[in-house]
DNA sequence: GAAAGTACTTTCCTATAGGAAACTATCTAT
DNA sequence: ATAGATAGTTTCCTATAGGAAAGTACTTTC
């Protein structure tokens, strides 16, 4: 008798699978936590000025992981009228719900490398 | 006069930066999360039930996403001696650490494809 | 002795991620 | 007029991720 999955093939599972490959889906890469958690601390940002923030981006891909978290809502962009023109960036409130995560990431990863490392 | 990075150049940031590239590189990928989320449901699990279970995944990736876990410490293998060899598979106490990380994710997922679907 | 189940590994392939460098375009200060 | 700041885009390249399919090896059941 062939076996079928039984774990996973729950409805409330299926809904958590679905849920962690979205957020995953908006959330991978190298850049996106670094770019987020930046905005977090810094309130309005230009383009140069994250670039200077986060150390070892370049500005194709600072350009690119920008555009996708402001097309999903996570970042906003707003040119401003100034001359030469300026533009800001900043977290928008639904930005602002990934904190826990990123908090609990962050403390993940301390706990972790001290585990490793052996403090530090 | 030339400007430097302020807020993440701050010990703390530098620290929490660290910390998540530390994270995402054991936890990035397709298949961690649900690799993880499968074994906390389902406490010691075959090869051939994990493939039953996470929809779509292939052998490869299977096996490659269980060495790096396990190398990491997050998952325990142990070669049964039965007949024919059965390998078991379960998460460890340091893997666990990570479920306030993957409820977070996930609650994050489900109300993200709300608003974005509006109701599931 | 053939099929099917266990647990993988290997090979071959494509798609995506990501980096370096050059380039566009506008404006200001010297 | 030139240097430097703003904010990017474009091109070219390599490395990694990930999938499909076949192969290995052993054992049990029919």
């Amino acid at each position: 008798m062939k076996k079928n999955a039984e774990i996973n093939a729950t409805p409330v599972c299926q809904l958590r699978m679905q849920a962690i490959s979205d957020a995953m889906s908006l959330l991978s890469g190298k850049w996106k936590f670094h770019i987020l958690g930046t905005l977090m601390e810094g309130h309005k940002l230009g383009f140069m000025d994250l670039l200077r923030e986060i150390e070892g981006i370049g500005t194709k891909m600072l350009s690119k992981e920008l555009q996708d978290l402001e097309m999903n809502n996570l970042v906003s962009r707003t040119v401003l009228d100034t001359k030469p023109i300026t533009v800001k960036y900043a977290i928008t409130d639904y930005g602002k719900t990934l904190s826990p995560i990123i908090d609990e990431l962050a403390n993940w990863g301390i706990s972790y490398r001290k585990a490793v490392y052996g403090k530090v």
